[in-house]
DNA sequence: TGAAATCCAAGCAAAACAGTCGGAAATAAG
DNA sequence: CTTATTTCCGACTGTTTTGCTTGGATTTCA
């Protein structure tokens, strides 16, 4: 029941991205460097949010990438499932052929996994890249930081 | 983001027990063929179940296993934990001393998996055995079994 | 005594994970 | 025009996790 880090890295980047939105192309060496991934790995990542337009790249010397929406309308959802595939935690409530429900009795199980996919999703379609930016603007405001734990 | 098959065979076997509860010991064999699971595999599930006191065994034959409480006091939420270890999608939210968070600008991304980890939480550690008998019941009386599509 | 069951320890193939590596292509700056 | 910078692309690889299987030992009821 976690995410890879694909999906947690992916996020980073993408709240990174936001933080610099506004200021032109940020290169990949940047976020890595900010964040501490592997630059390689990072490009791969990127490579899948470019696929899914969630960035636009500029090539070439002073490039970088970009978010292709305003932090308001890019979802924590979007980023984890273009990632991560689609959420869910068991096949039978992402896959609808899966063969894991043939027996009556699992349904009720299921109606356990679907009750857990529903609150999930919940969160990350309800959150965005600015909710995040406000997010750190709370927690930068707060100098003891504890609200959070 | 999904559950192993030990978290979800375990659930489905563990809902079996439920609905065997107050009829004696349960074979694993029967709950394997009911559920379509592996008998050896079941074993090793119900090991783990056994040692953290969610069912006691009897030996020999006519033996099997029983749930150690009633279903109304065995939430979905043990079951799983047991299983499948903490829940959380990120170590970081998991392990109090993971290294992933040195960085401030990642405490907000922990803040989001927080969320989702509250929010599961919510539902398993609120839905019991007894709970989902209920919901069997429901689905039972409603023929065409479309409410919980 | 024998069948039925739990208990226990190992082993193992396949898949997923988490990267690394090497280079090609594009582009801005000097 | 050249060079440094940066994205782009594809292949490869070691490690860990998953999802079992196998083979037996032990307990207990009939």
């Amino acid at each position: 029941m976690k995410f890879s880090t694909k999906g947690r890295y992916g996020l980073k980047a993408m709240f990174d991205l936001a933080t610099h939105h506004g200021e032109g192309p940020v290169a990949l060496k940047n976020i890595a460097r900010r964040q501490e991934i592997s630059e390689h790995y990072l490009e791969q990542i990127f490579a899948t949010l470019r696929r899914s337009k969630l960035v636009k790249s500029v090539r070439g010397a002073q490039g970088g990438y970009l978010l292709n929406n305003p932090p308001e309308q890019i979802t924590v959802g979007e980023i984890i499932r273009t990632l991560e595939g689609p959420i869910g935690p068991a096949d039978c409530v992402v896959d609808k052929n899966s063969h894991e429900c043939l027996n009556q009795d699992s349904c009720v199980t299921r109606l356990v996994w679907t009750r857990i996919q529903q609150s999930v999703n919940e969160v990350i379609d309800t959150t965005t890249l600015a909710d995040m930016l406000e997010d750190q603007k709370r927690i930068k405001n707060d100098e003891n930081h504890m609200f959070y734990i």
